[in-house]
DNA sequence: GCGTCTCCGTGACAATATCACTGAATCATT
DNA sequence: AATGATTCAGTGATATTGTCACGGAGACGC
């Protein structure tokens, strides 16, 4: 979406502007779903809670994106059903529900914004039940690791507890995989820090 | 959708009517996505596929509805990244891509037709997540037999195999759990057919 | 320095997945 | 009806992953 549309969105009848700090519930689970989400600014982190308290990451909302599931409740009027967190402050503005429908009628450009965001998390959500479902813990710790890797260089910043948060696994599996990439060299652990060693190997658990 | 759009969606420009006999494959993985598809009667399984060769029940398509993976593809300019069988004999309507988006703007209804299935099936995707991550096997069972009992009453016609596509699990772990609900007198096996005895008994699987 | 919290390691065990094989039931063919 | 092919189900052995119950080590505020 094109900056003119956020400011469009900022001026929107009825739009609030709200700043969140780091690590606030953003909507919890059943909650009613009342408003479009656009963050302006910040990441917020979207999870699977289940009844005996696991969680998962589902997805992430990051500057110019909008929350898909606030959408698809909206537009299916259910409740949200998983939670959000900010992981930074972050930069909100709120739409409500009535001029979110009609600005879907009327503009073709935040139309097209809002199909795209389906069809993206759509896709990525196909993929990441395919990933919980076939792929081994191994793989998946990689994948997070590799990616992380290319994104943010090599000492990655994540306890074994919020690795696991994103594989959908536990702390102690995460543990212990990790110790044996350690054996084989691959990776070195620390205190809320893992240094990857050997990307190629970390890259070659992913082709099998 | 109302009828008379079904109509429109005949008499479009470029529009395809098909005919599928049941048990073939409508599109595979890495396909290349030129349609919009609607489905007029019938039943399709959209599976995904490991490279491994496993396979898991996404969901299913049957009168009236479209393919949200298709929509999502061809609004992203994505390849199909699981494949679609039919179950039944199936009656398609095929659109073509650029008539398809030009549907999307010019048609209100239309448009409000691909938004709920897109929120419809997002909701239920997430859904079907959360259950592949938090519920055991049994569960799971209980689930699928307790949904087909309601819709089609006590003996399901389901073989070990099937059962495990629809969970995500496999074969012989179906055959092993099934063995303990016959024990507890939930269950009784037969070959592909599975009669529920106790439903009281699996509905309280479902609440632990 | 002291308590408190977070992060991590570990053993024991349970649940689930995978592999390799077997036999039984069904079906098509003759 | 006999034959052979195919589908469906049962089972033991083993690997992987998840769960529970701890304990210890480092970080941090006071």
């Amino acid at each position: 979406m094109s900056n003119s549309h956020i400011d469009e969105l900022v001026n929107c009848e009825g739009a609030q502007n709200t700043m969140v700090p780091a690590n606030q519930t953003l909507f919890s689970l059943g909650d009613e779903c009342k408003h479009f989400v656009f963050v302006r600014s910040g990441q917020v982190r979207v999870e699977l809670l289940s009844t005996s308290g696991q969680q998962m990451v589902l997805y992430r909302i990051q500057d110019g994106e909008s929350c898909v599931m606030t959408t698809a409740c909206l537009l299916g009027n259910n409740h949200y059903f998983a939670q959000a967190l900010s992981e930074t402050q972050v930069d909100l503005i709120l739409i409500p529900h009535a001029v979110f429908r009609t600005r879907l009628d009327t503009s073709a450009e935040f139309r097209d914004y809002v199909f795209d965001g389906f069809s993206a998390r759509l896709s990525a959500l196909m993929q990441r039940t395919t990933e919980l479902a076939t792929w081994t813990v191994d793989q998946r710790i990689a994948s997070v690791l590799s990616n992380l890797m290319q994104s943010h260089g090599s000492p990655v910043n994540l306890t074994h507890d919020q690795l696991a948060l994103e594989i959908g696994s536990a702390r102690e599996v995460v543990s212990r995989r990790l110790a044996a990439f350690e054996k084989q060299g691959i990776v070195a652990k620390h205190r809320g820090q893992i240094d990857i060693l050997d990307a190629s190997k970390l890259n070659q658990l992913l082709a099998q």
